[in-house]
This record gives C-alpha cells, sequence and structure tokens, in this order.
DNA sequence: CAATTGCGTTAGAGCGCTCTAAATCTTACG
DNA sequence: CGTAAGATTTAGAGCGCTCTAACGCAATTG
C-alpha cells in the first residue's frame, strides 16, 4: 500500500537501484535499453522519487526559503513571480510561507525553512529585526527585498524611496502645484525615506514642506485630512504615503464636497492592484516590482556560487506611474 | 562547518543519539537533567534538526501542500489565511506554491508537493481538470476550495453561488428596483452558478431577466455598459460578476454622466479587497474564505484519521455585504 | 592472444533521524 | 539484603536516495 521506492523501480526493471538512480537524473551513461525499461516500469508503477531522502543524500537542496510579510498584499505578489521566473531558470524550487505580518510568525517561518535546509532566504518586505536577520544569514545566504533600510549581512534589493518621493513632488510642481501636503507613514518602515524625499525635494525647488502624521490605512488619512478641512489651508495637492492612505484621501475629499483631481490632486506611493482600478485611477509611483524578485534570486544565488561574502545592496529607479488622480491646480 | 547534526550534539551533552532524539520530541521519559544539558548542548552549537531526514525515517512529514490559483489575487489570500490558522492547530506545516493561473503550473507544483510526501493537497481556485485532480487524489489526500464545479474524488468546499445572487437579486428589490440586469462571467468557472442564481431569484420575484456577457474583468464591464447606455435602455441596477467588474461598471457609468447609487446601484460578488475601499464601497456578496479555508484543513485531515474514502462537499453560505453602491432607485 | 581501454552497471556505505528492543540504573518492598 | 518493577538510556536497524569505487564485458591494440 505504500508508496513506491527506487528498489521497487529497479526490482520491476530487472536493473541495480544506482541504475535508477542514474536514470531518475537522467545521466547520460546509461544505454537507452535500459533507460526504457527503468521509464517503463516507474510509469507503470507510478513512481515518484521521494524529495526528502534525496535531499538528505545529497549536499544541497536546490530548494529556496521565500517568507511574504502578507499575502494579502498584491504588492508582494508581484515580487513572488519574479522570483519564481527567475528561480525556475536556476532550476531551484521555492517554498512560499506567509509572514502574516507578525515578526513572530516571522521567525517561525524562517525555523521552518532552516530546518527545511533550504539554500536560501528571500525575505519580501519582513517585520523582523536586525538581530533575526543577522543571525539568519549566519546560517544561510539571505536577501532582503524591498525592506528601505539597511540589512546587516543580508543582501537587499530596493527602489530608492528618497528618489521616488521626489518624483512625485517634481510631477506635482511640473502641472503648477506649489501648495503640497504630504501625509507621512508614521512608524511604517518607509515612512522616513519617503518623508525625506518629499522634503528636500520640496525644499530644493524653494517650496515649503507641510507633513502631516498619516499611517498606513484608510482611517489614517481621513484623520489628516479632516484636519486640513478644519483647520481651512487645504493644499492643492496631497502626496500620500502610499496607495491606501491616497485611496482614504480620496474619499475622505469627496465627502468634503472636494472634487480630485480639479480641487485637489492626489499621488499615491507602490502602484498596487487599486491604484490601476479605474475608479480610483490613483497616480502613484511605482517600485519595478518582478525586477526586483529577480534580481533578489540573482544576487544571492550568485552568492552561494561564488561564496561572496560581503552582502551587496541594489537600489533600483521608482517609476511614476500618472493617472487621472492628478491635474493642474484651478486657477485661483 | 557543515551544520552540527544529533550526533554531535550528543556528544557535547555526552548521552546518546537516541536521547537527543527524545529530547527533541520533548518525550516526557527524560530526566530534566539530561534535557537540560541536551538542550544546552544544542543551543550552544546552534544546532536545528533537519526535517528530510526525520520525514525521511518517520511514516508521516505532518505537512501539507497548498497551491493557490494566483497569489496576486486577495480572494485567495483570506482563504489562506484560514488554511495556515487551521493548520497550526493541528501542528502542521503548509507549504504554499504559486499555480500562477496556468494550468501547466499547477500540474508542476502538485508533483512538487508529491515528492515531498505531503500528507493532504489544498487545492485553491485550481485550473486543474478533472483528471488531474482525480490523479492527484488517488494518491494523497486532496480538497478543493472555492471551485464551482464537483471535484471527482476530492473533497470540496465552496459557498453555494446561486444563493449569493439570489442574495444580491433580493437586497435589489426590497430597495425598490426592478429593472436589473446582470453582466456574467462569461467562460468563467463561476459564471454558470451565478447567472443561474440570479435568473431564478429574478422569475420567482415576477421580474424578467437581462444577462449581458461580460467576462472578469474591468474592461468586459465598460464592453457591456456602453452597449447598455446605447440601447437606451439603462437598468437602474445592475448585479456584477464579481467586484472587478462591478468595478469597471462604476467609472464606465461615471464617464457616461450617471451617478452610483443615485441613477444605477451597483452590486459586486467576492467582497475582495476593492470593494472594501471606501472610495468604492461596493455592496457585494461576500464567501466566508477564512471560514472556508479552516473547513478545508479539517475536512481533509479528518479524512486522514478516519481514512473515509468517499469525498465530502460543504456548501456554505454567502452573505450580502451592504456598501454604498447601492439605494432605492430614483422616483421616475 | 594477452593486455589495455572504456562503457555500462552495480555493490555498499552513508546522509541525519526515529523507533523498537534491549540494557542499565533506581527505587521499593518482602 | 536480594530482587522485581519501573524509570531512563542506548544500541542498532532502517527510512529512500546518491555517490564512489569497483566490476564485468566487449572492443581495441600491439
Amino acid at each position: 500500500m505504500s508508496r513506491p521506492t527506487m528498489e521497487t523501480v529497479a526490482e520491476r526493471a530487472g536493473v541495480s537501484r544506482a541504475l535508477v538512480s542514474l536514470v531518475m537524473n537522467n545521466s547520460s551513461k546509461v544505454s537507452e535499453a535500459k533507460r526504457q525499461a527503468v521509464l517503463h516500469a516507474a510509469e507503470q508503477l507510478g513512481y515518484r522519487p521521494n524529495l526528502h531522502a534525496r535531499n538528505l543524500a545529497q549536499a544541497r537542496t536546490k530548494t529556496l526559503g521565500m517568507i511574504i510579510n502578507d499575502i494579502h498584499n498584491p504588492f508582494f505578489a508581484e515580487v513572488v513571480y519574479g522570483v519564481e521566473a527567475a528561480a525556475d531558470d536556476y532550476g531551484f524550487d521555492v517554498l512560499i510561507l506567509n509572514g502574516g505580518r507578525d515578526a513572530e510568525r516571522e521567525r517561525r517561518a524562517v525555523e521552518t525553512h532552516l530546518q527545511f535546509q533550504v539554500e536560501a532566504l528571500i525575505l519580501v518586505g519582513p517585520k523582523l529585526d536586525d538581530d533575526d536577520i543577522i543571525r539568519a544569514s549566519a546560517v544561510v545566504p539571505t536577501v532582503v527585498v524591498a525592506s528601505g533600510r539597511d540589512n546587516p549581512g543580508a543582501d537587499t534589493i530596493t527602489t530608492d524611496e528618497e528618489r521616488g518621493a521626489a518624483l512625485a513632488v517634481q510631477h506635482l510642481v511640473e502641472l503648477g502645484h506649489t501648495d503640497i501636503v504630504h501625509i507621512d507613514g508614521a512608524a511604517n518602515i518607509s515612512s522616513r525615506a519617503r518623508s525625506r524625499g518629499y522634503e528636500k525635494a520640496m525644499r530644493s525647488l524653494g517650496l515649503e514642506p507641510r507633513i502631516l502624521r498619516g499611517g498606513d490605512d484608510e482611517a489614517d488619512a481621513e484623520a489628516a485630512i479632516v484636519n486640513l478641512a478644519e483647520t481651512d489651508s487645504m493644499p492643492t495637492a496631497i502626496f500620500a504615503f502610499n496607495d491606501l492612505v491616497a485611496a482614504g484621501a480620496l474619499s475622505t475629499l469627496e465627502a468634503a464636497g472636494l472634487r480630485v483631481p480639479d480641487d485637489v490632486s492626489v499621488v499615491g506611493y507602490d502602484n498596487t492592484f487599486i491604484a490601476e482600478v479605474n475608479h480610483m485611477s490613483l497616480t502613484t509611483v511605482n517600485q519595478p516590482r518582478h525586477q526586483m524578485g529577480q534580481l533578489a534570486i540573482r544576487t544571492v544565488l550568485e552568492r552561494i556560487e561564488d561564496d561572496r561574502t560581503e552582502p551587496t545592496r541594489i537600489d533600483l529607479a521608482p517609476t511614476l506611474s500618472v493617472r487621472r488622480s492628478t491635474a493642474p491646480p484651478r486657477k485661483a
């Protein structure tokens, strides 16, 4: 009743177990006759190699472990596709574990991956702190994708978020805006870089930055905007920490009787799914997610091959996706 | 340089390998002194059990394989959380593989999972055809989540989609609508059931059904609605195949100068992320995704324990999430 | 024709762990 | 004090596979 093993196949095909192994790894030094016999026997028995046995016998597993901050977030999904495409090219399997927006869960996921003897760890937008990452990368090559900070010991693939924020400001200024408010991401890990980018860009254009404390969801945006409305100093444009905050801005502005983009322009960040939806049509800063995923794999695998030791950091250039939430300011 | 094994730990702690094994599986029949000694040695060495070796030595792997149709789709993410929560309770690990909206990739994913000796397969919204599913479930208990059809050989967890459609119609009728158009899902697997539900509900309320060919994205909705606008027979309410089609309806209606919900009410299906966004605020049919995930695990694990053989089918009741895209029709 | 070469094949050890059965050590009791 | 019962600990086989070294055999060579 239990599954057939190599032994079973060997017997059936009238050859030795070692020969079956050679066939399964399609070695070139097997006669065509025996190869067919083995393949046929395997087929008949419904034989399937046992990966655990193989991984135990071999030094390597040809398996990569990926942990995604939150499987809900479509931003990460695109990275996953990039990772998978590249891993495929190199003949690696990718095991995915969901971090669930929780450092403790991520820590357990790292542990599980390590127990599975993955050859490298890909952390997408991790919640883990530096120590965790250092500890992990001491065991296995680790690459961190889409996390603003520097990750000691690990390779890092990010985009230049200061630059992304600058792109947003630049776009608004080119449209003619001068009164541009930024709703920041509060404690979010990327908040600092984006705010800084906004602030620098504004200053360098001779404009006065105005930063409001926001957060990373719609409710946070609402609070900030209600505040603006009440103090009667509504700007002509808002640059939000991310798309969700921008979405919150959209509905709150509308509720306040203001039209987007006629009265106020809104720019988001991340180019997530919601920005694309026609009814939202958010102008937003785009990160080359697919490419980030690909680069993550290349970087970390190259690290395995060449056993390089010093971590690399790759900063990609963000771009701006212009949609219908931005327009020139209304002539006063 | 290679990782420490049980042997290493045993040596360090001055005990036998078997004892270390007992400690690792926290067996009760180990003296406290030795347990501490082993734990301490393991800690010092940074020992981590090798799951492949364990899985090979044991009959079982305590691992489940899940394949997600498309990791982009937040609809599935919620199912994943349900699955993980339940699997956790039973002490199973869940390995996730991305189907990537492609039957061939899914087939490879099934193969990978089987080679990893997973104890059960959870297919979330699979693209696979009946034969694939039959083949898989012949090897390992399989449960299919969120796929309308019947899956021979496998357990099935779905919602009653006819009922879901009926809920939408009922809601609109209660608001006072009588002219309700349905934009269907064309070839999508769930399209039939939803259309049928719509049609039956309309008929049973003495209303004339009107079904337009749609699809599963925004562009499909646009085509359908442009058509309605041109033939000058705009209904007072639209029930769309899914949220994305509803989103397309929203923007197309708006572009045509119609307001939602004042001129036209819109209902979606699936209660995805976009329906929730304030600026969309779609009334939509909700499927208890988290619960579906949980039930999937329970069902399939129970199947392992009791080695039940006949497949089960569980049909959960959908609910309606009422938001701001529906309202009573304008008084004519 | 014996010796050499090379291809195809195989025996057998070993990967790190679990598990059964047996060995050893304690403890308790007559 | 001897011994049976119970509590701990350990030896050793085995999980399914890969890999090295060696083997058998036919073809080649001097």
